[in-house]
DNA sequence: CCGGTCAACTTGGAAC
DNA sequence: GTTCCAAGTTGACCGG
């Protein structure tokens, strides 16, 4: 941009950026250790989203009952979980008890004869109740540590696994909203500077157009001219025109639209 | 039929 | 090596 005329003019603009730093996590579980990442990415500009801010003050009561150490469905890791279709995910649930199974059954509305054929991938849907729970217990953690996973599982008949899976996808859920918040949010600080930069655009040619008219003031040095932020307009223009169209300032005066509400968001 | 949603999956990386 | 998670993908299901 030009701004190197804005500065043969002795006007400096300034822009910063407010550093707002995302509430992290507080969850017991191992995801406190990563910083939340949803404002990382480039402008570090805070939002109260919904997401990760507002979760985890209390426990919730998943760990009731959990007084199982051993977790019966333990999988594999899910590198070396059985791969998908070839009789995978099927087989897999197999290994269940049959108390499970059965559990699994009413739950997830898969019926018994689902093996028909090595690709069959029946889609659960979660029920109500379920997703009303798993909610709930996403609010207060967004992550499980295995004996809250286990627990939960217990209590809404599903597989730890489903749990699992549920929170990483909710996870994802969260986060690609509060990414769509953002960049909306981005869109208006942009739409806001274009219009502030074009504002100010114009004032430095009023200003460049007045230097020419009055020579007088090209004695004076160009780094003393400044302009008010909260009138937004620069002394002798438009009204002030009667008065000193410059006043003396001890040093560069920088205007920053991110800190300053008026102008940016 | 098509696009959206979402459970389930794979892959890769980090932490231990 | 194991476990966990994020990111990306797949496929079933559903409503318009």
């Amino acid at each position: 941009m030009g701004f190197d005329d804005v500065c043969n003019t002795g006007l400096v603009l300034g822009l910063g950026l407010t550093a707002a730093t995302a509430a992290q996590e507080s969850s017991t579980s191992k995801a406190a250790k990563k910083p939340c990442s949803n404002f990382e990415p480039s402008l570090t500009l805070g939002l109260s989203g919904e997401s990760y801010q507002q979760i985890f003050p209390k426990k919730i009561d998943v760990n009731k009952g959990c007084d199982e150490s051993v977790d019966l469905y333990r999988q594999a890791s899910p590198h070396s979980a059985v791969s998908s279709f070839s009789s995978g995910r099927i087989k897999r649930e197999r290994d269940l008890s049959s108390e499970e199974v059965e559990v699994e059954r009413v739950s997830s509305r898969v019926s018994d004869e689902d093996e028909d054929g090595p690709n069959a991938r029946k889609k659960l849907r979660l029920t109500k109740e379920q997703s009303a729970l798993l909610e709930e217990s996403f609010k207060q953690h967004s992550t499980l540590n295995p004996k809250q996973k286990q627990a939960l599982a217990r209590q809404l008949n599903l597989r730890p696994r489903q749990v699992e899976v549920w929170f990483q996808n909710r996870r994802a859920r969260t986060k690609l909203k509060q990414t769509e918040v953002d960049c909306e949010f981005l869109k208006k600080c942009c739409e806001t500077l274009t219009d502030e930069n074009r504002r100010l655009q114009k004032e430095l040619q009023e200003l460049k157009a007045l230097k020419l008219a009055q020579p007088l003031y090209m004695h004076m040095p160009a780094a003393t001219l400044t302009m008010c932020p909260s009138c937004e307009r620069i002394g002798g223009v438009g009204e002030n025109a009667s008065k000193s169209p410059f006043s003396m300032a001890p040093k560069p005066h920088f205007y920053n639209p991110f800190t300053n509400p008026s102008a940016a968001c």
